[in-house]
DNA sequence: CACCATTAGTTGACATTTCAACTATTCAGG
DNA sequence: CCTGAATAGTTGAAATGTCAACTAATGGTG
């Protein structure tokens, strides 16, 4: 293997134990990923990978989501997604609709234009995926699919332990 | 779903579904792991993620890593390491030391204060990590690092061939 | 009804991250 | 030795991300 292409987990792994050399391979594999699909979405649509991300789930729902359900899906910090849809709603691709039933919540909903932009962008964004990931098949996608619902969920137990 | 009558684009279709799936789980999963770990890290030891991150490179490296080195290891920007150093050098973790062999270059080393702040974090945190893969076995483990090995060197084949 | 703890969302301070532009140095050819 | 391309690192702008403090509205409970 070419020296240039070897990253931490790679010579980590000599002395380290498995579950901190298996956290560094899912890291560094993550990171590779997320790099190559942040590059083409800032290349071929000037847009980045969080608004994608906060679009994907708009569109998924097309009621709407309240801004602490876009928090929860994504996982990350509700002033982090106030952040992100101010930008959006600027762009015009995303709206803030008052909640009927609840007046201190919005309800954040595509717009037509918004709508229009992403089905593009998501077309392109599978092949990416489905690309990366093609080395794998579908049954050791499925293996690792697997695996990874119960670290998920053993995790997310620890983390309540913790609370 | 009969597997023997399934065409090979019936099967390209669920395979393209699934390569999404196992992305956005990968990505759940690491967000998760990553969350408590920074956490932690937060609470215990007042500081960060991607601190620990970069002394821990260092620690491996007894001579100590050059400023590019430390980019490509931690697979970020250069400009990342930079600010990153800066406050560690600020904090008397670090230090740069000029590289005798090239004036453009700098040797970021551990003090002897940031190899006993490291090593004193280390420890929790092996745990931290080794307590969150608990729920796989050893077997299960080698599985998805396996998996994971070929897929890096999968995304990685492509991203050359998009330079 | 009045109080008060909870919940929804925003804000501001700060850290992290990328990218592109910049400085300084090295190195390869002529 | 000179010159120009490549490399090492820094900088500044902009976006992302966390956290804690804040405002406003909700929803028990007495």
């Amino acid at each position: 293997m070419a020296r240039r292409t070897m990253d931490a987990e790679t010579r980590a792994a000599r002395d380290d134990h498995s579950a901190i050399r298996l956290w560094l391979r899912m890291l560094a594999t993550n990171r590779l990923v997320e790099t190559r699909t942040r590059r083409m979405l800032q290349d071929r649509y000037a847009t980045t990978l969080p608004r994608f991300d906060l679009m994907a789930q708009l569109e998924r729902m097309p009621r709407g989501l309240k801004m602490g359900e876009l928090s929860r899906r994504m996982m990350v910090t509700g002033g982090n997604v106030t952040g992100i849809t101010d930008m959006l709603e600027d762009e015009g691709l995303v709206e803030r609709v008052a909640d009927p039933g609840d007046r201190r919540a919005w309800v954040v909903q595509l717009t037509p234009a918004g709508r229009r932009a992403f089905t593009a962008m998501a077309q392109e964004h599978e092949r990416w995926i489905v690309e990366s990931f093609a080395e794998l098949s579908g049954r050791e996608m499925s293996t690792m699919a697997a695996l990874l619902a119960r670290l998920k969920t053993h995790v997310r137990s620890l983390e309540e332990r913790d609370t």
